[in-house]
DNA sequence: CTTGTGCATATTATCGATAATCGAAAGAGG
DNA sequence: CCTCTTTCGATTATCGATAATATGCACAAG
């Protein structure tokens, strides 16, 4: 048995923080990040805090200009639309390439449309969201394409964005009505009526 | 008037001489960078080379493990394939999303095709390899969508080496004559003949 | 002959301090 | 009252030095 002492670098330890208070909102688009203030914060130095965020920024979290600072990124409409345009090139293309696993995804898929029902019934809106994503993000992995699926992933931010949007001006049983024809549309293994 | 003197960072400096280094092969894929060698070789202390190295490691050009080191990147198989993949998804949804421009853009490709057909008379495989890259960029730089596009050039790495390869087991016509089927699909707008 | 243990070395990771740079505010000139 | 210049404060960028870590080798034990 491996002792899987997570020895986390300082760097990874700050980006996980980073992130974190991204999600919990302490972070909002547009706030400003001093690499003293959370180094102070944190207790550590300037470097490790330096090094988290330049990798939130090719993360596409935040945006960082030289020598005024990084500011947690705020998406512009075009931003969004440019980032779902992408997603289903990515996704529409995955479906060319699957092959053999074809019956498993349509499983998968099928299962996730189960977690989204019952998440409109319970009006559990996370975990709508959860099995949304995990919906879409099955399609590229089913692939076998590891180089897809990390461009994919860099898409998240944006998707996220726009999927909070989406929410809050249409019923998650519209969201939810949009799915089930791509996975007829993987059924009949036809790939043109998906996207 | 704008004086334009450049004040670029050290960090930036330290990343075009490394990529330069690369292309003309004196960084070898397999090749560790030591940073603090790098650093008494530049006359700069650890941290910029520190920062160009985990940017190129972003765009994929090294690898980096933790209290190891950097080493330039070596793709293996499937990998380059995988990013021939995504590089025709990105480019066949790209068609499909060119709308006004369209003839622009046919205008742009028949152009690197005449470059392509001179520098197969003057077996001149730079400029050949440039006009390519040039077509292909073309198809996706038109449909405007900045992040398709920064998503396109960050394959670039993988796209080289298979074209190195490429061109030493295939005479440069023969590639040639892969590319004006997909410039008479666009004229007939056609999506699906292209991949 | 193989396996494990500890040391030596090479390299990265982190630190604290200093230099360079930007943006805004204060002041001079019209 | 406005505009341009200068100064100042805040923040990043860079530095040199130190700590932490991994890798390879020598050597002992089985």
């Amino acid at each position: 048995m491996k002792k899987k002492v997570v020895r986390q670098s300082l760097k990874d330890q700050v980006k996980s923080i980073l992130i974190d208070r991204m999600i919990d909102g302490d972070l909002a688009p547009g706030d400003r990040i001093k690499e003293l203030q959370v180094a102070k914060e944190l207790g550590t130095s300037q470097a490790p805090v330096r090094e988290a965020i330049r990798c939130l920024e090719t993360l596409g979290y935040v945006e960082h200009i030289p020598h005024v600072g990084a500011m947690v990124k705020t998406f512009n409409q075009s931003e969004i639309e440019e980032a779902y345009q992408v997603r289903e090139a990515l996704e529409v293309h995955s479906m060319a390439l699957i092959g053999d696993s074809l019956n498993e995804l349509v499983k998968e898929l099928e299962a996730q449309l189960m977690v989204m029902q019952s998440a409109i019934r319970e009006n559990n809106i996370r975990t709508f969201t959860q099995a949304d994503n995990q919906f879409h993000r099955a399609i590229v992995s089913y692939c076998d394409n590891e180089t897809m699926l990390s461009m994919w992933e860099s898409l998240k931010m944006q998707v996220q964005v726009i999927a909070t949007l989406l929410k809050a001006s249409m019923p998650l049983e519209k969201i939810y009505l949009l799915h089930p024809p791509i996975v007829d549309a993987f059924r009949s293994k036809s790939r043109e009526r998906a996207s």
